[in-house]
DNA sequence: CTGAAAGCGCTTACAG
DNA sequence: CTGAAAGCGCTTACAG
């Protein structure tokens, strides 16, 4: 039973043809007569036998499995349900083509590019890449290992390159409306001290995101001279508001980059004797299953985690499959409105 | 550069050596000298050489990788901090043996079953089982598949089967202590209406809890008489709390399953107007790095999901290595008590 | 300590 | 429409 795996040998040998035949009535690259082929999966069928991966992988330098590798620590990607979400979009699609993912989550540079490595050794035909930094190295690397690749971001991609260089392709949301949105939500509820705090800004969705809010404070005659540096975990959260509502000339509303750290500073607000939303107002982003069902609501944006992981999917299995689009928006960003936004409290 | 991997045949020759040399330099097998091993690895290094993965899982059966599915809805999967954490546990050891993890996010099962199909197609060496349910037919299947397999579990194995059935290794923690202590934290303080929201009574686990959680009650002379089913989203925390605070003879404590659920329910409860914790305390389950930064913060069990993670991952590569162990217990369930536990305030 | 050769289980030109 | 055979890039007895 273990081992004794059936091989294309047997079901050829069962049915009274040769290998290829049997290999061609699987694919369809090349007719087969519908008796033979009936005859090819009536063997198979009671034999039990499915291709090997890894002979059809050796025999056609195609993995069928695409590669993620995740450099957070573990703690803020446990955090952030961004992670999970993307990924069950992106299996939506892979299974359906019969691919598999890879997942690999390193804890530091090195590890990275060790991964990368062992996915150009034949493990993965292609990655994504997600949470881009500047000047990020990966595009590069990947490319030199000649592994097909695309890129997940919240912006669109600059234009810059000469048009001849092969391009990755860029997956991207647009973030900056929605920040400008919760900044004018805010604003016509009669906030004029809005503080924001921001992921890492060596990403460039976090830089993307703070840069949109600034834009908006601005386009509002408003000063954007209250952001602070968050790393999306809730301890962060709770610091940064910490920081924020120190001192007697504390902002009325903040507009947090995730929306683990808006529940951490919103119960430390709470905690020193601000009312939510009556004393501050406040935001989150990526909407949450538990900031949907929080009392009152959080008021976050919905930036579909789960469609961006599929059509990142779809994307990277056309880029395979030798389309390779220059850019595709996935328009799926939208502010959901809950309860934890009011007008300010002091006159 | 693409497509233009260099094979082994490519050192050997630049090497002045044959491929089998080149194949046990890198595998140490048997001995080569010194010297003609340092012109190996030259060899491979100046070329850039690393094997390819698919022909030795094609030669030697070892793909190198073991998998993982999760049949959870997305939003849970999203919603429990448990699953990140576990992963980053289980890669932690992985990486370190040069293994890769191939993930499987399944809608149903039919999907499961696919994914389990695939993986014995040679995809993947063995699996570790997640929520795992009574009289679960995932151990005979993925036997039937002739994949070795480990299983994780909340609680210690009965040791009912006849010893010479071949035994899946089972990683677990024992629940039920820390549930009794949970319960004994709110007794001491001097609770008697004490309820429980319970994860999927289906799962093991969920089932362990809940009868850890009426075997404490017992103990101390309380009846277990309010327990409701929640799943582990933020929706159902709320709505089970909404449903145990209704009416005038609620509780004064409420044991949740998850950290979720507790925040949910702790928030609902709040804006119904209850003190926390003066009105009502609450504990959570799994130690979310969320809970540990609210205000109050959130009481809760660690149970170490990326050690047990860890383990599961060294279990199964031991189990592949040929000793398997029958059972082995993952110690690191603690009680983190923080701010949401007070004595019950009414009289 | 090393080499030559068979074999792992597929796919794919090449003939017919 | 089908078969025979080479080839994908490794590993591993078998000789020496």
């Amino acid at each position: 039973m273990h081992g004794a795996r059936p091989t294309i040998g047997d079901v050829a040998r069962a049915a009274g043809v040769s290998k290829g035949t049997v290999s061609l009535a699987y694919s369809g690259k090349r007719p087969v007569a519908e008796e033979t082929r009936r005859r090819i999966f009536a063997a198979a069928e009671s034999l039990r036998w499915t291709a090997s991966s890894s002979a059809q992988a050796l025999a056609t330098s195609r993995t069928s499995t695409i590669g993620l590798v995740i450099a957070r620590r573990p703690e803020i990607i446990a955090t952030d349900t961004f992670f999970p979400r993307f990924i069950a979009g992106c299996e939506a699609v892979l299974a359906e083509a019969g691919m598999g993912l890879m997942l690999n989550v390193v804890a530091d540079d090195d590890a990275e590019t060790a991964a990368y490595e062992r996915y150009a050794a034949g493990r993965v035909d292609g990655v994504i890449l997600l949470d881009v930094e500047q000047g990020d190295r990966r595009p590069d690397l990947v490319r030199e290992l000649g592994l097909t690749a695309v890129i997940l971001s919240a912006e669109a991609p600059h234009e810059e390159e000469p048009v001849d260089t092969p391009v990755t392709p860029v997956v991207y949301t647009e973030d900056a409306a929605a920040v400008g949105e919760l900044v004018e939500l805010l604003v016509d509820a009669g906030h004029s001290s809005i503080a924001h705090v921001s992921g890492p800004l060596r990403y460039v969705h976090a830089a993307a995101r703070r840069d949109a809010f600034a834009a908006a404070m601005t386009r509002h005659g408003l000063l954007p001279d209250r952001i602070v540096e968050g790393d999306f975990t809730a301890a962060s959260g709770r610091d940064a508001t910490a920081a924020l509502l120190d001192g007697d000339d504390h902002p009325t509303a903040i507009v947090y980059a995730n929306d683990v750290m808006a529940i951490a500073g919103l119960s430390y607000a709470r905690s020193s004797g601000l009312r939510i939303p009556e004393d501050l107002s406040v935001t989150g982003f990526d909407d949450s299953e538990l900031s949907a069902h929080l009392s009152p609501g959080l008021t976050s944006v919905s930036t579909g985690a789960d469609v961006r992981g599929a059509v990142a999917a779809r994307t990277l299995l056309a880029a395979l499959g030798g389309d390779a689009h220059r850019s595709v928006l996935v328009d799926g960003t939208v502010v959901v409105r809950r309860g934890s936004i009011a007008p300010p409290s002091q006159p």
